[in-house]
DNA sequence: TGCTGATAGTTGACATGGAAACTTCTTCAG
DNA sequence: CTGAAGAAGTTTCCATGTCAACTATCAGCA
């Protein structure tokens, strides 16, 4: 039996937790993606809020904050950093005047495939290293930890 | 061949890459064990700070700068909180007027291993849903990972 | 028809970390 | 011994998100 320093004091290593291998992971194709984004001028957080929009012709901002799982606070703001950059485009709507509807523009409508293009190229190649087994290993146990654990939103932050 | 979305537009889901899901699985994990920590008046970074510091009874912030892979300025200000909380000590160095020396006080001794058993619990409890292959697989799939890319820190961010 | 309570968005106060400028000290070449 | 380069920490400015208060509008019922 193996005596590491945990046995001999009780306290853990931080490495000892299969959270802390996920995080580095996890954080590493996330800054590597985050650094291709920025290099085309947008954050995750606005790529996402692109690509959300890019699905639905024209959407709430209620609705894209419950499809992104941030707070309409957070969406309110991504919103006009998006419309400063000519990307999204509000307009009012007639029936309730609450209510806003968020729609790409053109422009923002022609960044959409360039963007995921990046997001493809980024994750093939960060787990490119991987054999097809181990490929598949990965997606089955992150299958098997979403399903069984019942995750649903996935913060950008 | 399977036809969806993607195939027809040429612009991929969000889902449909290993980055996402394994974001979504790691955020869980960590924005559990966030809460919990919160729980007990800590951040997470703070956590990791007083783990740092427990292995080496001393040490300079520059020190833990590079060992939690934050900046300096960062540093400085978690010390400054923890110190508030009393659980690190400042203390001039005697050699080098620059610099300093970092500690744990008493109480931020004992509270260490009562930090570690909610780590190792919330890690404990989240995977506990992978059957033994499933947790063997993840393991040596991230061990892979991290060999073949290279990675080293782990920023907390 | 008017209140009363919900709803949509926005805004302001906080929190937290990075980047880079700034302050003190130390070191070392000359 | 001195002045310049560099090192250690701190601080300021910025970015970005949450939370909670606030504004405007709507909906339903007395």
């Amino acid at each position: 039996m193996e005596i590491s320093g945990a046995e001999m004091t009780g306290i853990s290593d931080l490495q000892a937790h299969r959270g802390y291998w996920l995080r580095m992971v996890s954080n590493a194709v996330s800054q590597s993606f985050a650094r291709q984004m920025a290099d085309q001028g947008v954050t995750v957080a606005e790529w996402v809020f692109l690509r959300v929009l890019h699905d639905a012709e024209a959407m709430a901002p209620s609705s894209v904050a419950e499809a992104m799982a941030m707070t309409r606070g957070a969406i309110s703001k991504i919103s006009t950093r998006l419309e400063a950059k000519g990307l999204v485009q509000r307009t009012g709507n007639a029936q309730d005047r609450r209510g806003q509807t968020l729609s790409l523009t053109a422009e923002g409508r022609a960044k959409v495939p360039v963007l995921a293009g990046i997001a493809d190229r980024n994750d093939a190649d960060f787990f490119g290293v991987l054999t097809a087994e181990e490929a598949a290993a990965l997606d089955r146990v992150l299958a098997a930890l979403v399903a069984r654990r019942g995750l649903r939103d996935v913060p950008v932050d």
